[in-house]
DNA sequence: GTCGGGCTGCAAATCGTTTTGCGACTTCTC
DNA sequence: GAGAAGTCGCAAAACGATTTGCAGCCCGAC
């Protein structure tokens, strides 16, 4: 068992330096030039020779080093996902499409939070595409982009496309988004199909073209709904309720304009002593996890967050691939209607 | 406007090529030796000549290539993290975590989703170690670990920090997890203390340090407590209770491995038309955000796995710096206990 | 007047691969 | 049996930065 291919000198309880191609060709009694060339098949190798070699080096488990390939070919193999808050359900669905078609394809994958589009982080991340840590970049947007010029500038020359937000001042970047008017459409019909007619919507931020589609799609149903700005989170589904119960506003119908605050006002409706459905019907958008469980349940439109994670990177590296995005289209997800317990017709 | 500084002819429309140090260099008409250190400040470099390089840079909006980088100072700057499902609340608390200290620390972070430990994917990132595009692994253990021989080898002599749970088969790897043992203790002695004798307790993977730790505390004041394993997702709780009413084992203090677990447990139970916390007491641990919006809320102790991923990125870039782990101690976190709604004094 | 030393800047080696030009060797053909 | 064709391997030049040894210059000091 001691040395039985005369290496086991070099071993040390510290990590050792790894094996070089060099230390694997003077092993094998070659040049550095066959070995190469027994890994990438780029030219024909002796069958002897490639054998001996091949066994050597997964005896001494020996793998090229990343850094000399990538300036070698100058490219990195790495795309990159930009998300507000990786530790959101939401983003982590897109995530993991992301990763699913970056494993499938031989990328890495860098996931960064944008701690919601912070300018010192993004300006990092934006700082790996311009140094090449990353080919490519997928952003998904948390607020209006006309406030970051950093994304604009950078969006010009690098590859990027943007996932679940499609960015207005930016229309030539690809974008792959769910069709928010339409769900939002359903959801309208479907509170005034059940004869509501006073609406409240709980928006996004403001300058979002996720939270412009749909409450144009709601108000198309109900012009006249009254219109309220959160964050997307439960909390602000909960105060912004609590603002309106102060207020003594009347009505019938809730659209939130994400499942979680649409949850967060549910729970203030009814720690008011209102009831879901029977009192205020309430509605969200995403179909998160929780829609499900909580009581009643959540009727909301479904998008397929995982699959928008998976065309946003079959688009990017599609234009990797291409050297441009001159040929890549955006695309734009069905959605799907999920009918739950929170929808009701409205009291008479 | 136009070539202001005599440059403007090589910008093109499609992504042209960054520039090169050496063009800089031409461009100031200097060496490369000077901008490099006028760039690291290694060498005192003449103030005169180190603004104009200065300016250059920015104009040019030149950054050095991180592949050269890499190739010549054999760090690639990268620390990776591996969780069984990015999408998961839980690993995306984690994964916050260490990425709000990896980017304070000015390292770049690489998230892999394990897919619960596939191993085809698991080598893949492991292969990121070796190859040095990543310098040290943040590991989130999914089962029982000793199926993977491949970690085994590879915590050997690459750096490697456990997260979330440690594994009793390394010792040696460092590992920041949460005192399971106290916070499940409380969760018993907090239904022993409302006067329930019969519990059943659904477990979660049987490998895991954290099931285990967890199982033996409630055991603690549940000696005879009928114990089940599930995968920690909502529905093996919600099976798992089917099961148990299909039988008609009587028990009423229901403890879940996870929140997620109690929480399908829950769900079915009231289905069932056992009222909780009247007829069963359901505890959950982890404390997710749903816990707080179900109703009842549920009993749970809560872990910070924001600080456990902000540790862990400590411990395995202390160890980075300090070339060896000897010197670094394991972490065990404090858990709290968080009283719900979804527990009550025993039936009579 | 020249020698030492601080200050700058250049040329060249280096990191570990990939890739190309070239040559040596075998094999085939007429 | 000699030239053509085909195989396989070596040496060396990239890739783009960092870093070292060396050299020129200017200054003051003896």
């Amino acid at each position: 068992m001691h040395g039985s291919l005369g290496y086991c000198e070099f071993v040390t309880d510290t990590p050792s330096k790894p094996w070089t191609m060099q230390q694997i060709a003077a092993a094998a009694g070659v040049s550095v030039t066959t070995v190469s060339h027994t890994l990438s098949g780029k030219r024909p190798v002796n069958p002897a020779t490639a054998e001996r070699i091949q066994k050597l080096i997964t005896e001494f488990e020996y793998v090229p080093d990343s850094g000399a390939q990538r300036l070698k070919s100058g490219r990195s193999g790495m795309i990159g996902l930009a998300v507000p808050d990786i530790s959101h359900w939401y983003f982590g669905r897109i995530a993991r499409g992301v990763e699913e078609v970056a494993d499938e394809l031989d990328y890495g994958l860098i996931i960064c939070s944008t701690s919601n589009s912070d300018p010192r982080r993004e300006k990092r991340y934006f700082n790996l595409l311009r140094t090449r840590s990353i080919e490519g970049l997928i952003y998904t947007a948390s607020r209006e982009i006309s406030a970051s010029d950093e994304l604009v500038r950078v969006s010009g020359n690098s590859p990027i496309v943007f996932a679940d937000e499609k960015v207005d001042t930016l229309p030539d970047v690809p974008s792959v988004t769910s069709s928010n008017f339409v769900g939002a459409q359903m959801l309208g019909r479907h509170l005034r199909d059940l004869g509501h007619t006073r609406a409240v919507i709980i928006a996004g931020f403001a300058g979002l073209h996720s939270t412009i589609e749909r409450t144009r799609a709601i108000k198309e149903s109900f012009p006249n709904a009254l219109t309220l700005h959160g964050d997307f989170e439960l909390k602000s589904g909960y105060d912004l309720v609590s603002d309106l119960l102060a207020h003594e506003v009347r009505f019938t119908a809730l659209f939130g304009c994400n499942d979680y605050m649409a949850i967060g006002a549910m729970t203030r409706l009814r720690e008011a002593g209102l009831r879901v459905p029977e009192d205020v019907s309430v509605v969200g958008f995403d179909d998160v996890d929780m829609a499900a469980i909580v009581t009643p349940g959540l009727t909301t439109v479904r998008q397929d967050m995982a699959e928008i994670g998976r065309r946003s990177a079959h688009l990017l590296i599609a234009g990797l691939h291409a050297g441009g995005f001159d040929a890549v289209e955006s695309e734009s997800l069905p959605t799907e209607l999920i009918l739950r317990g929170s929808t009701g017709p409205a009291p008479r």
